[in-house]
DNA sequence: ACAGCATCCTGAAGGC
DNA sequence: TGCCTTCAGGATGCTG
């Protein structure tokens, strides 16, 4: 399940229910859910097999399952990926299943977290724990902490901080947009600058201050730019809220059961229908090979103008240029 | 160093 | 019905 709120829903479901719980076996049914594990440092079941699951952590669409002081069990949903929490007799007869872990909670007894993805681009890894670059807490995993908190798996370090985490920093956010050329969207859509937006909340985020996602960042003015991050945090935490979005089945939390933001989106999927806000029609164009939906109306292109000095950002919000 | 594109894979949906 | 094309919420590695 793609973005940060439905990988959120996902790491609260699991948080609750194995925090504390031990491997007791793991099925590898399909091996291509294992090309982010580096076979290197030992083999996926016997480095999980009989570890202790510490706590299930997240930054952006990354989450992991810290097992002693520097070992953590890496998932990435990708596309497709579910993480589902299952009793011990589920018959697990999923088309997609790739891997299961066999739990024991000294409370909740004996369970399955089933990791099912039909695409196979999500995958499991053990990777090693390795100090913050900041020193800060790695990621996203209240109430409860350790020795790992301050470490991060190495495949997941060169990804930022995502616009929730309290550590995030702002100006040099700020900083990036104002040296980048790429239309913003694209700086959006880079997680080593901010994590967890995808497609879908980048458009959202979008439309809700009006901008083009074609609008070259360094064109915004700093307020401009502050705006947009806003509108990041606004719908990423509202969609948290309705339990992230759902199309299909394809999209759950550890239960199997779908979230509602579907219906408050203003943009994602609506080409062809009228922009919540003028009602004119919203437009579907094709952008890095897949797809962008805006406003012709609301989120026009504003480009410099040719000879004006490229320091100078252009206004982007449709109000008469002042001083 | 950066920007942009192709690629990995499976299944659903629509056109003919 | 079947075949073909297009599309899907992602990250990465290669190219220029």
């Amino acid at each position: 399940m793609p973005e940060l709120p439905e990988v959120e829903v996902v790491r609260a479901g699991l948080a609750q229910a194995v925090t504390g719980a031990r491997v007791a076996a793991v099925d590898v049914l399909d091996r291509r859910a294992l090309t982010r594990h580096d076979a290197a440092s030992g083999d996926f079941e016997s480095l999980v097999t009989g570890a202790r699951i510490e706590a299930a952590v997240r930054r952006g669409k990354f989450l992991w399952l810290p097992i002693g002081d520097d070992r953590a069990v890496v998932g990435h949903l990708g596309m497709s990926g579910q993480l589902l929490l299952r009793t011990p007799d589920h018959p697990g007869d999923d088309r997609h299943a790739r891997i299961r872990l066999h739990l024991d909670h000294p409370e909740h007894g004996e369970l399955r977290i089933d990791f099912v993805d039909q695409r196979t681009f999500g995958s499991l890894a053990v990777d090693r724990l390795v100090p913050t670059a900041d020193g800060e807490v790695a990621g996203f995993s209240p109430g409860v902490s350790g020795p790992w908190a301050r470490s991060i798996p190495a495949q997941v370090s060169h990804i930022a901080r995502d616009p929730l985490d309290p550590a995030f920093d702002d100006r040099r956010f700020l900083d990036a947009l104002a040296r980048r050329a790429s239309g913003v969207k694209r700086v959006l859509l880079d997680q080593g600058l901010v994590s967890g937006v995808g497609n879908i909340y980048a458009d959202e985020a979008l439309w809700a201050v009006r901008l083009h996602g074609e609008q070259p960042a360094s064109s915004l003015t700093r307020r401009r730019g502050g705006e947009l991050l806003t509108a990041v945090r606004d719908v990423l935490g509202k969609a948290l809220a309705e339990g992230g979005t759902s199309f299909d089945a394809q999209y759950v939390n550890v239960n199997g059961a779908s979230g509602y933001f579907a219906h408050s989106l203003n943009a994602y999927g609506r080409a062809g229908l009228p922009c919540p806000r003028c009602g004119t029609p919203m437009v579907r164009e094709s952008f890095m090979n897949r797809s962008s939906h805006r406003c012709p109306r609301c989120q026009r292109l504003r480009m410099p103008r040719a000879g004006a000095a490229t320091s100078t950002p252009v206004r982007t919000d449709g109000s008469p240029a002042r001083r």
